[in-house]
DNA sequence: CTAAATGCAAAATTTTTGCAGTCCC
DNA sequence: GGGACTGCAAAAATTTTGCATTTAG
């Protein structure tokens, strides 16, 4: 996979790099987009858009949830930030953009990364490359999470 | 992986079959399950609630798509089909329940079935153990179909 | 300046729900 | 017969779009 753009960038100078992420993708470094790049590298939920919009409100109070689907999907064509696949039907958005894989607990929707390393390295065989032209590729673990389990009746 | 109820029927007795399953799960055996299930279980496309509806029309004409909805819902509780996880809106469904993994291609949409058996074998690290019960788990390929790579200018 | 981006409102798309009637077990 | 299921219509939920205005480069 090709390394992206975000992948070197940490919470600390995040406000700092996007202008340097938009020059180098040529989009404009608006200060909504500014704000709701900062929050997507602040959350490790995997926050969708109305959640993300009801998060940056506060401080954007004229921010609208038509402009965070914009963003997020101008951020993804961009390779800034990843869709995450789920069951649900929300879609929902993540920042981190080095390789990880997810476990998505079907009670409660949370998504928790994880590192595999040894399956990293692995190449997928020979029948997927066949298929075409291989941008990304990740797991997705189903279950339910430790919570949950403690929390049922 | 538990084993499904719906992993050992082929499309050959899959009407046969449907009473049974509708008896082991409990859920009644009603004209249009049967041909939802017929359909989802012809079907190797993936497709969606609506594409599946436009199908069953043609026999069924006083389907409703909300039936679809329905039942597919019905299906999936049960265990009977699976929703499939795409970075689209659109939830899509399949029949087939032995363990198998995905290429989804990022512009057509296609999704084609490819199957690993020697990462099949291994177990999930032990990290991922830790997060809860595991239900399921599968890659997802993302790319360029070998049509679409084809057919671009 | 000018093309791109935003906010507003309205529409489009996808999925779910209430209810009265129908059908399986 | 009784509870589960269906069809209809209407609503809910999620995402997208047109247009006038504002803003970054």
């Amino acid at each position: 996979m090709k390394q992206s753009l975000a992948s070197k960038i940490t919470p600390r100078n995040a406000l700092d790099s996007f202008k340097t992420i938009c020059a180098k993708t040529g989009i404009k470094a608006t200060h909504q987009r500014l704000q709701i790049y900062d929050e997507m590298v602040k959350a490790n939920d995997h926050p969708t858009a109305e959640i993300l919009f009801e998060r940056l409100r506060e401080a954007m109070p004229t921010l609208s949830l038509d402009t965070v689907y914009r963003t997020l999907a101008t951020f993804e064509q961009h390779h800034i930030i990843k869709r995450v696949k789920t069951d649900r039907h929300k879609t929902r958005y993540e920042a981190k953009m080095n390789r990880h894989h997810h476990f998505i607990c079907q009670e409660c929707e949370t998504i928790t990364d994880f590192n595999w390393s040894s399956f990293d390295k692995d190449k997928l065989p020979e029948e997927v490359q066949r298929l075409g032209t291989i941008i990304d590729h990740s797991i997705t673990v189903s279950g339910i999470c430790r919570d949950c389990t403690t929390n049922r009746d």
